[in-house]
DNA sequence: GCCGCTCTCGTTGTCGACAATTTAGCTCTG
DNA sequence: CAGAGCTAAATTGTCGACAACGAGAGCGGC
């Protein structure tokens, strides 16, 4: 799914745990995390967690309080941080779109069509009623890891998975109020899938950008109308 | 040399001295790197060590081998990834820059000032014959730290503080052969400030983007003239 | 009753030891 | 002499223990 250690350790699933949990809110933010009570609970030491916890707070996923010892608690979810977050997913994708040239004609083609069933899929999840909130944000995932995995070196892949997930965080907690607005989402991938079918790399950095701009948009109404002051640790 | 000393941690000790040798070419790419031998020369256990390791890791300045037992070497330095690394951190400041209208005008002709400032002192240590290589790196990125520690946000700065470097350990390392080459930096800088002075965002973004990718196309050129394969792990 | 002090508990930082697994060298055989 | 198998060293993953530091509760003084 993302970054991950790869090698099957503990310290990859005390991670992959960890995250899934605040990813998903059962970890809510603000919350404490303590060494010990992750060790006990996932069945293993202290040095896997420990590391997991390393990761996750690089990453951003947990915030440390200052002081020369590191107090670990969930990063919370701030509206002001939505802005610098989507724009910044914004101008990853868009730098990665912006290599559609450097694709072979066949290349473009299939990812053409990858990104069409992944929307596809997409769109058929949010129409579905009652909606499965875990299948839109999973599928919704998949469009947009489709769209980079091919187009974006090492580097800037690296950087997408360490910023997509803090979206998704996002995405995932406001996903419920934004229910009945995910088919504009779906018309939104559809141009972006048609300027990646006709090669145009500009226009397909103004449909992300644009897609972008828009969630961010949808994502603060939706602060504004339910949580005025959500979580400001 | 950085802000980030003081945090009194054996972990934060190994870790600002590793970094260092790696980027000043001290630890050679390809170089492995073990547990106990930095642990017996840093004079700490292991624990910070690893600790350490696994930052540098997930900063890219090491790289694991596959398998289920990480073995770390110092990440080579490929001509291949400097294409993408360039364009990357000339995205990442050009957002930066892109934020210039949201700075009042007096933190704006602050800015100006301070990169005038920055850019002057730049342009003396490289003048200066015969050049201080150490100088000159520094009063560099101290150029391009002022330019983006007030505009970027907390988000930014992170992806900030996790690319550049990797950009310097190019520019350290073949800095010495650029050195007829720095004062055209000084004059790109010159244009940025003159952008940033008069608010003209697209500009500014437009000079930090032509920037960047001329430092990339010179040092391709010194990458061409001297070593045709360098390392190559 | 409120404030400050102390003391205990909780939590993290660090280390050494042990186990598992890979790697490299060495020997034996064809 | 080459190759395969085996053994030993090297290296990493994991754990439990100990020490240091901070936080919060309880206590006493004002």
């Amino acid at each position: 799914m993302s970054i991950s250690i790869e090698r099957g350790g503990r310290s990859a699933h005390v991670y992959d745990g960890l995250r899934d949990q605040i990813v998903r809110g059962v970890l809510a933010p603000g919350a404490r995390v303590v060494e010990q009570d992750v060790a006990a609970r996932m069945g293993v030491g202290r040095t896997p967690v420990r590391e997991a916890l390393q990761l996750l707070l690089t990453e951003g996923y947990l915030v440390g309080s200052e002081g020369s010892r590191r107090q670990l608690a969930v990063a919370p979810l701030l509206e002001e941080d939505v802005d610098e977050l989507f724009g910044l997913i914004a101008d990853l994708e868009a730098a990665a779109v912006r290599r559609l040239p450097a694709l072979g004609d066949e290349a473009r083609a299939a990812l053409a069509a990858g990104l069409e069933v992944a929307n596809d899929v997409f769109g058929a999840t949010v129409t579905r009623v009652p909606l499965d909130l875990e299948a839109a944000f999973q599928t919704h995932q998949a469009f947009h890891a489709t769209l980079t995995e091919r187009l974006a070196g090492p580097r800037l892949a690296r950087l997408l998975d360490l910023v997509r997930p803090q979206v998704d965080r996002y995405e995932y907690v406001y996903g419920a109020l934004l229910e009945g607005e995910l088919g504009v989402a779906t018309r939104e991938h559809a141009d972006i899938v048609a300027a990646v079918r006709e090669g145009d790399a500009e226009r397909a950095e103004a449909a992300v950008r644009h897609n972008w701009r828009n969630a961010a948009e949808r994502l603060r109404a939706a602060f504004w109308r339910e949580a005025p002051d959500p979580a400001e640790a």
